[in-house]
DNA sequence: GAGGTAGAAA
DNA sequence: TCTGATTCTACCTC
């Protein structure tokens, strides 16, 4: 690699020798490990005699065991733990099969071993050997039927769980092929109890369809004991719609029933311009050398058609506006209702003129999702995960130009409906009279017989008070059946307002498009049933490989506090730690000398700070532009061109507003400064915003991407939470503790401790007007949140005046100083007896003018020590 | 455009 | 154990 000598040799970091675990281990996070590890868990009868002991006890894999026990909650869709039974065999069954570990100690190597690149346990936990032979192949297959739980380079783990059985079935693939594929890839004979359990969960599986006809929804079935199940369950009976003239279920003919294969090509493929000159012979048939390769080297041929079902579909009737309940219950009751949409001959809603421009060409990976997508002919719902910069617009619209019907776009701003109707107008041939935008500003509706409306979740789900116009487009898409609906940021449709988007319209299929398919709440699972199952997941590894995402350097560094913010740290409460840590003159100085290093490598650099202040201040001294909410709308326009084309201008610093919705090819590194909150999404996303630089293609051309952390701060923690999923899909933090030629580089800020205290003297005031700004904000505009915590007694403040709104309460100290959180105080315990020690000392000695106490830390015990008096009076 | 309301995210 | 505190967005009305 050639760099500039200078600054190349101070920033050596990420050239040093990777094989030196110990620089890529940040050693926090060797935490306790799981159990069952290197096979730990209780053997019964123990391991037999000559069997080859397997332990598998890789650092790699050990470490993304950690990062999963440091967030349990984690994880991708899955079943809630139902955990009825208690009892070792059969309770880890419910929800997914196993936890954590693969035990294999008394189970025969095959002879061919080496040859086989995964390790199966009998609770569905699959270790890839991402070197050995057929590796690829077998993720092709795994990510079909397992969730994927972390992929770093070398060695990957899955998951076999129920809703990922659901989805390789939902996708065509059949328990028997399942079973054999993996039973052939794995290096042990596979388990009796796992096949047993995949033939369990995958035997309902796709036997009940909810289809919707002439405006009304039935559940089908052609198996006659499932009907009965339905029929008889309480919750469905409810949402039954029973008609005069038809008691019964009604039984239609056996015309619905046959699987066909897709005798059409995808737009944008390869399969469709062989179509187009006519050597439409190979259409639907597994056209991927994978298939074929798989298929030879394993002995498995074409996944044989599904057996064939009995020759009377039943059907019933269920209310519309239950659709949630229905679907949540069918997958509680363990007959997952499948959504299908047979739009080639749906012959009452009319097509919709629009196609792929010719030019346009979609990508392999791309091709492959909506392959799954139309994988039988018929429109599957579900979800597809890309990530940032994948086109994933691209996707969304190639799918609607297959369906060919009037669909209808969701996404998360206004900015985003514009950008969503000005691709669709970019890669198709779609008149400009047929798609149209819902916003605030924009009321249009079609006037042909179909169309596309492009909307925000917040437009749809908006309660209350409507405008006129709004109120008669509203009727307008709730009054007719659509056929396709395109929800962006999937990942936002489970909150509570946002969900019933999908259900207050009549909707045939459903595809949820979203890069990060992660909330730190457990409602991603709803998605299950809100929209469908999980139908392709990218690995962000392999774009970047080839060339379709940048490649990024991942770093952590680490800012020692100085002393004097750290004991202020220490003893204030936690939204004024929030912006201590954040204005650490140390972090000041790490993001001032990452930037003069990036910019005079000719990087575009971002800068994110989740806090308003420290944004503004951090802008200020370092002399370059930001944006934040209340930047107006022409200034950001000023700001972002001119990052993008003026050399001068090669910094801006952003808030939150930069996650989303801003668009910024030019960028190629990134930096962190403030990041209080674990958001794994929110990591991800910013990641995001340099995955598509424009320079990615060049050779050895890396992205980089660092998270400026203060030591010992509650930074840490979140810090690591945050890039728990990165690090799944294979992304290394380095943590870089010294940046070597910081003390000597000119013009550094904050170089002399009389500078840092002044500067912290501005923060500590300055958070007083903060925090009474934000108690302003709160009476103004947040009353709701000010839910008296259990326990304590609401004391009227003394300031409030006549203001009834405004109430303080008392508390345990630990709710003003954030000390709830345990493992942060775990941590500092020692710390904190220290400095009660010191106030102690500082008590007894002098009286109040000690040497070593800065007049503002009296002020500030002046403070605290009113507060404790207030609250012992109260 | 200002100000209000409501909601999301974590 | 329970839920946080803040920023941001979007929509509505006037």
């Amino acid at each position: 690699m050639s760099r500039s000598p200078s600054p190349a040799s101070s920033l050596d970091f990420f050239e040093s020798d990777p094989s030196s675990e110990e620089d890529f281990i940040p050693r926090r996070r060797v935490r306790k490990v799981g159990p069952a590890l290197g096979g730990s868990k209780k053997v019964a009868g123990g391991p037999s005699k000559g069997a080859p002991k397997i332990k598998i006890n890789l650092p790699a894999l050990q470490r993304s065991r950690e990062i999963e026990a440091a967030h349990p909650a984690d994880g991708p869709i899955e079943e809630d733990d139902v955990g009825e039974g208690d009892e070792d065999d059969e309770g880890y069954f419910d929800g997914m099969i196993g936890k954590r570990g693969v035990d294999l100690s008394n189970q025969e190597l095959k002879p061919d071993h080496a040859l086989r690149p995964l390790w199966v346990d009998d609770k569905g936990n699959i270790i890839v050997e991402a070197f050995a032979p057929f590796a690829r192949q077998a993720q092709d297959f795994l990510v079909a039927i397992a969730e994927p739980v972390s992929r770093p380079s070398l060695v990957h783990e899955y998951r076999i769980t129920k809703p990922s059985l659901h989805s390789a079935m939902s996708i065509g693939l059949e328990t028997k092929v399942i079973i054999e594929v993996l039973s052939r890839l794995a290096k042990t004979p596979l388990s009796p109890r796992l096949t047993a359990r995949i033939e369990e969960w995958t035997a309902s599986f796709g036997k009940v369809r909810l289809v919707l006809k002439d405006n009304r929804y039935f559940l089908e079935t052609s198996v006659p004991e499932f009907l009965q199940t339905l029929m008889t369950d309480e919750v469905i009976r409810d949402c039954r719609v029973t008609r005069e003239q038809e008691a019964g279920p009604t039984v239609f003919g056996a015309e619905q029933i046959a699987r066909p294969r897709r005798d059409f090509a995808i737009p944008g493929t390869e399969e469709a311009r062989r179509a187009e000159r006519g050597e439409a012979d190979a259409i639907g048939q597994p056209n991927r050398d994978n298939d074929a390769l798989i298929g030879a080297v394993i002995g498995i041929g074409e996944a044989d058609e599904m057996e064939d079902e009995d020759d009377a579909v039943h059907s019933f009737e269920v209310a519309g506006t239950r659709m949630e309940d229905v679907r949540r219950r069918c997958k509680d009751i363990d007959l997952p209702a499948l959504e299908e949409y047979d739009f080639r001959n749906d012959t009452v809603n009319p097509n919709l003129d629009i196609q792929l421009k010719p030019m346009t060409v979609i990508r392999p990976y791309q091709e492959m999702s909506l392959a799954k997508m139309f994988g039988n002919g018929r429109a599957r719902s579900g979800i597809i995960v890309l990530p940032c910069g994948a086109g994933k617009t691209l996707v969304g619209i190639t799918a609607a130009c297959t369906i060919k019907k009037s669909a209808l776009v969701l996404c998360t701003s206004a900015v985003s409906v514009a950008q969503w109707k000005q691709q669709f107008l970019h890669f198709s041939n779609i008149s400009e009279k047929q798609i149209c935008a819902f916003t605030q500003g924009e009321k249009e509706m079609f006037t042909a017989p179909s169309g596309i409306v492009i909307s925000t979740y917040s437009m749809i789900a908006k309660t209350g008070k409507r405008a006129h116009d709004a109120e008669k487009m509203m009727q307008f898409l709730r009054s007719r059946e659509w056929g396709f609906l395109l929800l962006d940021e999937v990942h936002v449709a489970p909150a509570d307002m946002f969900r019933k988007c999908i259900n207050n319209f009549k909707v045939h299929a459903k595809l949820g498009l979203t890069a990060t398919l992660v909330r730190e709440d457990d409602r991603i699972g709803d998605l299950g049933y809100l929209i469908g199952p999980k139908l392709y997941e990218a690995n962000w590894m392999d774009l970047a490989k080839n060339g379709h995402i940048a490649t990024v350097q991942c770093a952590e560094v680490w800012c020692p506090m100085t002393p004097e913010f750290y004991r202020e740290y220490l003893r204030n409460p936690s939204r004024k730690r929030i912006l201590l840590h954040a204005m650490n003159p140390n972090k000041i100085q790490a993001a001032q000398f990452l930037i003069n290093y990036h910019e005079s490598r000719g990087d575009k650099v971002i800068v994110f700070s989740d806090n308003v202040f420290a944004l503004e201040a951090y802008a200020k001294k370092l002399g370059k532009s930001f944006i934040h909410g209340g930047t107006p709308e022409g200034e950001r326009l000023r700001i972002l061109s001119r990052f993008q084309h003026d050399p001068n201008l090669n910094t801006i610093f952003l808030s939150k507003v930069g996650d989303t919705s801003i668009d910024l090819p030019e960028a190629t590194c990134l930096i962190q400064i403030s990041s209080h909150f674990g958001s794994r999404r929110q990591e991800a996303q910013r990641l995001g915003r340099i995955l598509r630089a424009k320079r990615r293609n060049d050779e050895g051309f890396n992205a980089f991407f660092y998270s400026l952390v203060s030591k010992d701060t509650q930074e840490m923690y979140y810090s690591s939470k945050r890039q728990g999923f990165l690090i799944d899909q294979g992304y290394a933090f380095k943590v870089i503790t010294e940046l070597h030629g910081l003390d000597s580089m000119p013009n550094l800020v904050f170089p002399t401790k009389a500078q840092q205290i002044s500067l912290l003297e501005e923060v500590l005031n300055t958070g007083d007007a903060a925090s009474e700004t934000a108690d302003h904000y709160m009476r103004l505009n947040h009353g709701k949140h000010l839910k008296r915590p259990a326990g304590t007694q609401p004391v009227l403040s003394t300031s409030a005046g006549s203001l009834p709104a405004v109430q303080r309460f008392t508390a345990p100290l630990e709710h003003l100083s954030g000390g709830q959180n345990l493992s942060y105080r775990e941590q500092n315990k020692s710390v904190n007896k220290e400095l009660s020690r010191e106030d102690r000392q500082n008590k007894r000695g002098s009286g109040g003018n000690g040497k070593d106490q800065h007049s503002l830390f009296k002020k500030r015990k002046a403070e605290m020590d009113a507060i404790k008096k207030q609250r012992a009076a109260g």
